[in-house]
DNA sequence: AAGGCTATCGTTAGCGA
DNA sequence: ATCGCTAACGATAGCCT
């Protein structure tokens, strides 16, 4: 669609690295840049073959979390050991197998997704954040730990 | 420095999104994309106000980790109790008061620095793997969950 | 508010010092 | 190893639907 005076858009304009004040600008930025991290940080852990986690907060306090359980690093007892997404269904990314999944470990589940369209990754969008953070929080630091002890223990071998 | 023949640069050649066998380019590209990372996540925090972190294991099992303790939605309070940045003379990134600071609290720091020349923010890189295993990652976590405390109980107020 | 578009801006692969 | 450089590639701000 072509604008009727001139280019089409003016395209991307720089802005300054600060809050924004305008909320609707500040929270669509919020959703593009945080899918953009995401990818940035699933492309870093398969191209150089390392584990990465990313956490992130939402102004409305939602958490956003993302780790590679499927790092060539990592253990697989550690994956089977996680709670989010049960081995069986995960890998082949079936929308359907990980709704059941997502639902038979009683964790609210907005998405699952395939990143960067080659792996599953650890990722949830929790929307109860009341009930996330007596439990999920610290059982994704958990999985944190159990990600590095099995690189530790595989690099020992 | 132009090239002998032609072009100066071939410049950014497209790579697919897989490992790289390489190891010399592997490492190249596991520094360069971990500091886009790391710069990508400071800038999503400052433009949106959000809390957000980013742990990296290389492949040599070392940690770099990014956490933001100056959000505008961190309570003061949680700043001054984490171990590695003590509060005075952190943020006027002084190199030599964030030295101090990290030799005070006992964790061997390669660097600590300004990402994005603005904001001081929770860095480490730490050179002993093996006295990180057991203390600064738990470490790492807890600070984790204290940050979204306090964001929690600023937005109770 | 959630997607699609595009021009523009930002990132980075490959080289060389 | 790390740094600077550059062109090419990729991400995204502003618009529109």
């Amino acid at each position: 669609m072509v604008h009727p005076r001139g280019r089409p858009s003016k395209g991307r304009q720089a802005i300054e690295i600060r809050r924004i004040e305008d909320k609707p600008r500040r929270q669509v930025t919020f959703t593009k840049r945080r899918a953009g991290l995401f990818r940035k940080a699933s492309e870093l852990s398969i191209l150089t073959g390392t584990a990465v986690a990313v956490l992130v907060f939402s102004e409305a306090n939602r958490p956003y979390a993302l780790a590679d359980p499927s790092s060539s690093l990592v253990d697989d007892a550690v994956l089977r050991s996680r709670c989010y997404a049960p081995a069986p269904g995960v890998h082949d990314c079936e929308p359907e197998a990980l709704r059941r999944a997502a639902d038979e470990a009683k964790v609210e589940v907005a998405r699952l997704r395939d990143v960067a369209g080659r792996r599953f990754w650890w990722w949830w969008e929790a929307t109860n954040v009341e009930a996330l953070g007596e439990a999920e929080l610290p059982e994704f630091t958990r999985v944190l730990g159990r990600v590095r002890a099995a690189v530790v223990r595989r690099r020992a071998l």
